[in-house]
DNA sequence: GGGAGTTCCGTTAACGTTTACGGTTCCGGT
DNA sequence: ACCGGAACCGTAAACGTTAACGGAACTCCC
């Protein structure tokens, strides 16, 4: 460890040149010839410049402006995704970040036009949440034209240009269930079933694939049946499950990847399967609580929405300040729930919402007052 | 959204006194009468004044000084920890952190020593595993006095007067292994086991407590027998279990909360029981793959190493620059490792760890050549 | 009553960057 | 020859904090 930093003074004079001219160069603004600007970068590499954040965010006291273009909260997924975003920021040290969230009332809807929006009040960059990819794949493009980036969470749009995309691992997903569903049925015989929101969608469809490779990996006696695409729709979701029990009376358990667990639920009810169908859910709110508490969902894949938000902020925000080097995929491995650990993730839920309600930061803080 | 922060300026005019005279009050330097302190801090609080870190970062530019007294990697463990530290350390803004790693090579030998050390070097804060809490007591309450802010990693130190604590939910980890088993053994009568480290260390009694209240609550026919401690010592660790497999034919699962899980598959091996035993182990290394990839151990309960070293330098890091306000507990999820999901968690160890190897930071990096 | 030593406080120069402004030089057009 | 305007570059003032220095007032002691 050793000797300081390289400043813009000390390009500057070991060329000859001003400090403003060196800060043009880098920045490639106009009014340098592109000699001098060679000579400055080349300089600026073999010292191996590295600007200092602190005195940058000083001087262009500048607020990073970030559009937040989520779903509203169907269920309290993306209320918890946008907590995790505004608890990054919060602490964040230099308080350079300004959140604008833009919510779609419905899935799939103002999508295009949230994002256009943000483009065009030029934002510093983008968090969104694409529901369908293929429409939103030419407005990520021109964000990215207007040197906007843009990162994805929960679903991927591919060749879309974004800087990246945060999700959680659909391989580790789609395993563990079919892992789980393996063990809790014990080497028993019969089907199981999975329903998704679309197989279009790459995630969906690779978390399908994992399930089944690795039910047929270690679970031979298990068939499973085509997926079911229900499309997050209550009613849709419920339809197709029922003539699904109906027709395949054999059927020992479902895996929902959905949000859309509760209609799954009710059509087991009715069809009087719920007591012997071993039944695996993802994600977790208010509703499905009783569900696990009785058992009647024996496990839920937890996909963190708050480590997602908090992730992509970070993503973004790395990126920002100094073009981050980070890796630009970040797949988190799910949690599972049972009851047995529920209450621990229900206590963090209300935890974190009540943090929330009370946002009265403390001005000053004394380090006596904690150490004592 | 709106007017400009105050700054130490502000409070100095509306007060008609001077910026240094402000800046000594709020720092309890010396050089300035109690009236006049009270004044300025009050003025302060009203105002709601926070302190400019980049401005404080630029002008002192001090880096902070951070101890890592961590084990020797008898596991893995404690290796990833370090790196979770490592790499949280480098995605600081603000590049202000500098960290001594001081290691124990055996657990709870010189670990007072490390302590001491890094406190009589004056380090700004100090990252810890307290492996036997009791006889760091005394030395954290020194730390604290001497105004090192002290977190405890995996195993906390109570009434010692550290700053915080970062380790895994002991509450969800001991639930979810008891659901599980259950859930495994499904329905079947016997008796289970589990092994801890040492019964009075608060985590492994707390964790072992869940255990058995989730066992007792969902599984009733299962009967908890009287925890093994084996010190994290392979011997004694072996020669237990050994014992414990002859003189109870009748178990049907174990669940390993130490590190010591080789010895104890070993010697169920021994007694020709791992056929028929469920294994529920803690944490994943090399070793341990072959037994989850045979089935032989058909979880294990990941503590998130890396997680914890990330959030724990967090914590000691936004504590110095801030006086932090965030929660000084924090207690993580553990994620749950079959064979479905193995090679997820696997692929992730490798690539953190080539990730360290090559460190070779780029200087300088434009927006073009990442949205491109 | 003239140092010497306190205690309190104001002033000022840093820290490294950004940004606005001014100053060259050179060129084409009246 | 003069103006207008490019194109290039240097200068200097910010940004908010820290830290060092100096000065004023006041005490104490021979």
């Amino acid at each position: 460890m050793g000797q300081p930093p390289t400043t813009l003074r000390d390009i500057a004079k070991s060329l000859g040149t001003s400090i403003g001219t060196v800060h043009r160069a880098l920045h490639d603004n106009p009014g340098v010839s592109p000699e001098t600007k060679a000579r400055v970068l080349q300089m600026a590499r073999t010292l191996g410049y590295r600007p200092n954040l602190a005195a940058r965010f000083l001087s262009s006291r500048k607020t990073l402006r970030i559009s937040v273009n989520t779903l509203q909260g169907t269920t309290s997924f993306w209320d918890e995704v946008r907590t995790g975003i505004r608890e990054e920021a919060a602490s964040l040290l230099l308080e350079n970040v300004e959140i604008e969230f833009r919510t779609c009332p419905r899935l799939g809807e103002g999508e295009e036009a949230a994002l256009e929006a943000a483009i065009g009040e030029k934002v510093d960059g983008i968090i969104i949440f694409p529901s369908r990819p293929e429409t939103l794949r030419a407005a990520i493009k021109r964000a990215s034209r207007a040197r906007i980036p843009v990162v994805c969470v929960a679903t991927d749009a591919a060749n879309s240009g974004r800087l990246g995309i945060v999700a959680v691992d659909t391989l580790a997903s789609g395993s563990i269930a079919a892992d789980l569903m393996g063990r809790f049925l014990n080497g028993r015989q019969g089907s199981v079933a999975i329903t998704v929101f679309d197989m279009a969608i790459t995630e969906h469809a690779e978390k399908c694939a994992a399930f089944d490779s690795t039910l047929k990996a270690f679970y031979p006696n298990l068939k499973l049946l085509k997926p079911i695409e229900d499309h997050d729709l209550e009613k849709e979701a419920y339809r197709k499950c029922r003539k699904l029990f109906d027709e395949h009376p054999e059927l020992t358990g479902i895996y929902v990847t959905t949000e859309a667990s509760i209609p799954v639920l009710q059509a087991a009810r009715d069809a009087n399967l719920l007591e012997r169908l071993t039944v695996i859910t993802t994600d977790l709110f208010p509703d499905l609580v009783p569900y696990l508490r009785s058992g009647a969902v024996v496990a839920t894949i937890y996909q963190r929405p708050r480590a997602q938000g908090q992730m992509a902020l970070r993503m973004l925000h790395e990126f920002l300040a100094e073009g981050g080097r980070r890796s630009h995929q970040v797949s988190l491995a799910p949690h599972l729930v049972m009851r047995g650990n529920l209450d621990f993730f229900l206590r963090r839920q209300s935890e974190e919402s009540s943090k929330e309600r009370a946002q009265s930061r403390e001005p000053m803080h004394d380090l006596a007052e904690d150490l004592a």
